[in-house]
RNA sequence: GGCCCUGUAGCUCAACGGCAGAGCAGUUGACUCUUAAUCAAUUGGUUGUAGGUUCAAAUCCUACCAGGGUCACCA
């Protein structure tokens, strides 16, 4: 049940004299012609041939009060729309009494959303304005936004008086965030234009894009905890995906030679500046490539989207400069332990020993890890945050590699890669197996391996061996969380900020 | 889940054992080219919740709730 506080009162109270006055506070009926953009833009056209000319432009605008200046029989006002703002002149000779009451009775508040029908004009202090003929109220505001004045400075810098920067607010009431913070706004604009940059790539790839189940009857493809749930007509348990690799592949089986897919994976996992418990996961698989294929893909990938959403391939995260076009480095996950760990893990072929490797270097390690495990750990604690530069770390071991073909020069690795940038992990990719026989042994050895239970059981999963039998073409796979890609091109530090409604328990 | 930090007016913050305050906005008034408008006056609080210590608690203690950070876990 709400509770109107004072100012939300006094808010309530005005409708009641508005009503009086015989104005709707909510119409039905507007009649926009012009963005606040569009209305300065016309204005701008027509000043060349004069300012007789250019102040017959007429244009009807909408949008929400963000100040009022109400000084006496005239009154400024700046409306918002998504294009911008633009300043309404006000003044009782044009309006009539009636009209610009509702101004000077203070009816009409900041945070309104209101329709102004008038002509362009110039104000002495050179700001392109609407003179105002008709205003109307089109929608009003009970609860006053936080307040944010600005200041536009001589040299187009904006600087802000007051802001509205509490993180559990602004995430909880991000409507309240994105009307306030405009930069927060522009986020999400770029999140879209990476997007359709990306598909943009893959169309000129000649990838397909497909669409797979997001309920599972058997989960894979990752190590992660599901989420999970019920059908109950069909008295069924399903689990929410954690990645859509099995069912993309799959594709390949029946004879799509490249298919991608944009989504929402589910892990049941924790939650960081890096983690929430859903998000957004691209992966692609195309025949007759292999991971080095994939590795090119991925450079052309990032570099064109970048060029597309930034009009370059050189970024800047957290005050770091990036370089996003081809070719980035090469690194093995041998070399690049053996680079920053100073740890040669091939000298300790087993767990046992490198476990006590790991210990004799000072690192605090949990007791009975596989051995891939380990390499694992070390790389997480000695390398990951060192790789700013785009890094591809090729060769993973293979028994945390599941559906990864095996490199030709050993036994211990797989031809799989992950790629770093500003010392985050993006993506994760492989030369897919695809040797039916080969692919139940890795299942089994995990299950071995993994505890049934255990947060990155890797259940086995039938129908895929089954498909997998009637012969699936040699190619890579790819995988790229979408989330953390937005938030290197648009310089945020948490995923959260890159996220219109991130996860949050529930408010009390 | 462990540890650390934070929670005070609509927003941003002070007060750190002794009367809970400021700026912004809000309210009232003045102003027909203002733009962080200005000028004058003024309202506003269950200090996250529940207990406890104390003559006295926003302040100290305990538990809980929420957010952030970090470790564990993961992508």
């Amino acid at each position: 049940m709400w509770q109107p506080n004072k100012l939300e009162a006094e808010r309530v109270e005005r409708i009641t004299e508005l009503e009086a006055r015989g104005i709707d506070p909510f119409p039905r009926r507007v009649r926009r012609t012009h963005s606040a953009a569009q209305a300065i833009a016309a204005y701008e056209a027509a000043e060349p041939a004069g300012a007789e000319a250019a102040q017959s432009t007429a244009v009807i605008v909408c949008g929400r009060v963000r100040r009022v200046n109400l000084k006496g029989k005239i009154s400024f006002m700046h409306i918002e729309d998504e294009s911008g703002r633009v300043q309404l002149m006000l003044r009782v000779n044009d309006l009539g009494e009636a009209t610009y009451d509702l101004i000077k009775d203070k009816l009409i508040d900041t945070d309104d959303f209101v329709e102004a029908a008038g002509t362009m004009m110039r104000t002495k202090a050179g700001e392109i304005s609407v003179l105002v003929r008709e205003f109307t109220l089109l929608a009003k505001s009970l609860s006053p936004l936080p307040v944010v004045k600005q200041q536009v400075q001589d040299d187009g810098t904006v600087v802000e008086y007051g802001e509205f920067s509490d993180v559990e607010q602004r995430y909880r009431q991000r409507y309240a965030d994105l009307a306030v913070n405009r930069e927060v706004r522009d986020v999400f604009l770029k999140r879209a234009q990476v997007l359709r940059a990306i598909r943009r790539f893959m169309d000129n790839e000649g990838f397909l894009e497909v669409e797979t189940p997001v309920l599972q009857p058997v989960y894979g493809g990752a190590a992660a905890r599901p989420f999970t749930t019920h059908h109950n007509q069909l008295k069924q348990d399903l689990y929410l995906r954690i990645s859509f690799e099995l069912y993309l592949k799959r594709l390949l089986v029946g004879g799509y030679d490249a298919v991608y897919e944009i989504g929402r994976d589910f892990r049941n996992e924790g939650v960081s500046f890096k983690h929430n418990p859903e998000f957004t996961m691209m992966e692609f698989y195309k025949a007759y490539i292999d991971y080095t294929g994939v590795m090119d893909i991925t450079e052309r990938m990032l570099a064109s989207v970048a060029r597309d959403v930034l009009g370059g391939t050189q970024i800047v995260y957290q005050g770091q400069t990036i370089e996003l076009a081809p070719s980035w480095t090469r690194l093995t996950m041998r070399e690049a332990i053996r680079q920053f760990a100073e740890i040669d893990y091939m000298d300790y072929p087993d767990a046992a020993s490198l476990e006590a490797a790991i210990r004799a270097n000072g690192d605090s390690v949990a007791p009975g890890l596989p051995w891939g495990k380990l390499v694992g750990h070390l790389f997480e604690t000695h390398v990951e945050s060192k790789l700013i530069q785009p890094t591809f770390i090729i060769d993973y071991p293979r028994d945390i590699s599941p559906f990864a073909k095996k490199v030709d020069y050993d036994d211990l690795h797989v031809e799989r890669f992950e790629f770093y940038i500003a010392g985050m992990e993006m993506g994760n990719a492989f030369t897919e197996l695809n040797d039916p026989r080969d692919q139940e042994q890795r299942f089994i050895e995990m299950a071995k391996l993994y505890k049934t239970g255990a947060d990155d059981e890797t259940p086995l999963d039938e129908d895929y061996l089954r498909a997998m039998r009637y012969g699936m073409p040699p190619n890579g796979g790819w995988g790229m969380g979408i989330d953390r890609l937005v938030m290197l091109l648009t310089d945020q530090r948490t995923i959260r900020d890159v996220l219109l409604y991130p996860h949050l328990r529930e408010e009390k």
